[in-house]
DNA sequence: TGTTAGCACTCACCTCAGTAGAGTGCTAAT
DNA sequence: ATTAGCACTCTACTGAGGTGAGTGCTAACA
């Protein structure tokens, strides 16, 4: 059954009203504050009619409505409007993130920084997955007599590298031999391949000094693969939970602080969510079921996905929000598109 | 003035009856729990004596003893007795830094993680300063047609490594003879003369790409000196403050985090501490006047210093927590300096 | 038939008084 | 010097009464 007009108009009210000043709704106010011409009586018939179709309710009898996670659906779905962003807060965004423009984890934390900043809610931010990414060379340098370093280096340019404590001696040779031999055998296939597929089996071993070297550099690469496949996540303005009434029970502060801190688990259940702007509201969320959960996709070179979020409660300003995020994201694709076009257009 | 042998005995049964119950404690129930041979008359008189001096303090007229900051300061310096880890503890310490040998964050991480598990109580531990440390070389190496990496290697074995798009065209050959020109330029300096340090100006730059080469390269190279002599900050068990009796407040709470929000000031603050296991109490820090602090050292190759911390209400259990960080950080520095032994040993 | 005024009713919230209980501080006896 | 005894203090809890915001219903009105 759907709403009449007008009584889209109360709802979008008292949504509006709430979201300013998170205290129930009285049908006096929303008549004296918003000129819909009729008087508090027909606005209390209609929210009436809303609460019994589940759009409001009621904390107890002689309080005023409060907007459902329904409501909410509803205006997100229907009756917001895109906002556009003050011209201060894309000033503060363009230059925060132009400041990083080569150093991709940083610019990462920066758009989490800016997010929380702006809208005053706790927000995340986190660097891509890179399991499409392709292994373009692996190298060994020696450091000195038992210490060496292992790097790899991926096509998208990801970079990582670590020290070793060698077992067994080596020479400059044989290091620069098996840096040869793992980048034939690893060139072009993908970390996620590399880590879990099969490992081909050494190539020309005739010599055993690097059949051994071989093995005691294995399992550092194995696990120098997973680094690089390990999502980084930046979490901003946690605090900011502590200023909203919702949170001021110490017992959801604090389910609120220990959902965080388990990162990994708030990793892939994040990584989970679809592409593009994703609301969650309240209910619709797993955990979290007084929160609403925003996400938001960058890409970079157009394949490798990264996401940024902002949490806060079901109470929040929606229009201003989603359009912070999607310029964000659209400002982070940019970003991470022009520097490889401009290397493209110039070569 | 001095405390009699009695007063000290029923100060220190305050202390850890508070310690235990975070309640105010009255005269009778010391008299009943502490086999002290008097009545609680007189446990009262000294009570009375005690608060004159400033050891106890009084929520009000009809409520028990507090220990104050001074009764603490009192008992961490004369009457604890140092505690023995448990063997659990102790297998559970071992286990998890040597699972990670290697890896240096990781370990550090590791070590944060043991103390909150162990102590319940919110705890941090950083990477090295490693202002000392000293460049052994530097290599550049290929990508593709614009991008490169830079990479600084310190003598400890410290390496970082950044990826740079270039706006110039490079050859291998000019990155190779950049690279063994700024080794030879920075090699044996210490990261801290390298970046503050005067440049010293372009040797043998007769060719002109390379200076050009150099140019776009040192502004990233300096960048990435400065992130190598970044403390890493890992804090763990934030949330456990929540279940303190003392911060129930959402206020206190909330101060609380963010304090350890603003990482880089709260890491000035730590590194400024001295060395080795180092309490202060309540009013004794500059901010979280109800907090007590501990902070412990280790070392890694005896020159570079690294510090792990704990954090809680003054009520706490001094004896164990500082037992635990000698543990931990004698560990600590066992491995990082084994490791290097071993090597040097066997050489 | 939709809208409105009026009014009784509900319920959270505040305040105030009264009570119980824990613990002190003082005094006088040992 | 120590202790028993007792008056006193102060918090925490409880229940009663008052207030005000806001509803829900009814009857009158356009």
């Amino acid at each position: 059954m759907d709403l009449s007009e007008r009584q889209l108009q109360i709802l979008q009210a008292i949504i509006s009203d709430y979201v300013e000043n998170a205290e129930p709704v009285g049908s006096r106010s929303i008549a004296k504050k918003y000129d819909l011409g009729v008087s508090p009586a027909t606005i209390r018939n209609e929210m009436s009619d809303l609460e019994e179709m589940g759009y409001l309710t009621h904390p107890h009898t002689s309080a005023g409505r409060v907007p459902s996670d329904k409501a909410y659906r509803l205006y997100v779905n229907d009756l917001m409007k895109k906002k556009n962003l003050s011209a201060r807060d894309k000033r503060l965004i363009n230059d925060r993130l132009s400041a990083s423009r080569d150093e991709f984890d940083a610019t990462i934390r920066h758009a989490a920084e800016l997010l929380s900043e702006i809208t005053h809610l706790a927000s995340f931010a986190m660097t891509p997955v890179v399991n499409e990414d392709t292994i373009a060379f692996i190298r060994l340098m020696p450091v000195d007599a038992r210490t060496i370093i292992l790097m790899i280096v991926g096509n998208s340019g990801n970079v990582t590298n670590t020290t070793l404590r060698l077992k067994v001696p080596y020479t400059t040779e044989s290091l620069e031999l098996l840096s040869k031999n793992m980048t034939v055998e690893y060139n072009g296939r993908t970390l996620d391949d590399a880590l879990k597929g099969e490992i081909i089996e050494d190539v020309g071993t005739d010599i055993e000094a690097l059949s051994q070297l071989r093995g005691s550099v294995m399992p550092s690469f194995m696990k120098t693969l997973e680094d690089m496949l390990n999502v980084h996540l930046y979490m901003e303005g946690m605090t900011n939970i502590f200023n909203i009434p919702e949170y001021s029970s110490i017992d959801r502060a604090r389910d609120f602080m220990e959902m965080f801190a388990r990162k990994d688990e708030f990793t892939r259940k994040m990584l989970d969510r679809d592409d593009g702007v994703v609301i969650t509201i309240g209910e619709e969320n797993d955990s979290m079921k007084d929160c609403t959960l925003i996400t938001a996709t960058y890409h970079v070179d157009g394949k490798m996905v990264g996401k940024i979020g902002v949490i806060g409660p079901t109470r929040m300003k929606y229009d201003e929000v989603t359009s912070l995020m999607e310029y964000l994201t659209n400002n982070l694709s940019e970003s991470f598109r022009l520097t490889d076009g401009k290397d493209d257009g110039r070569k």
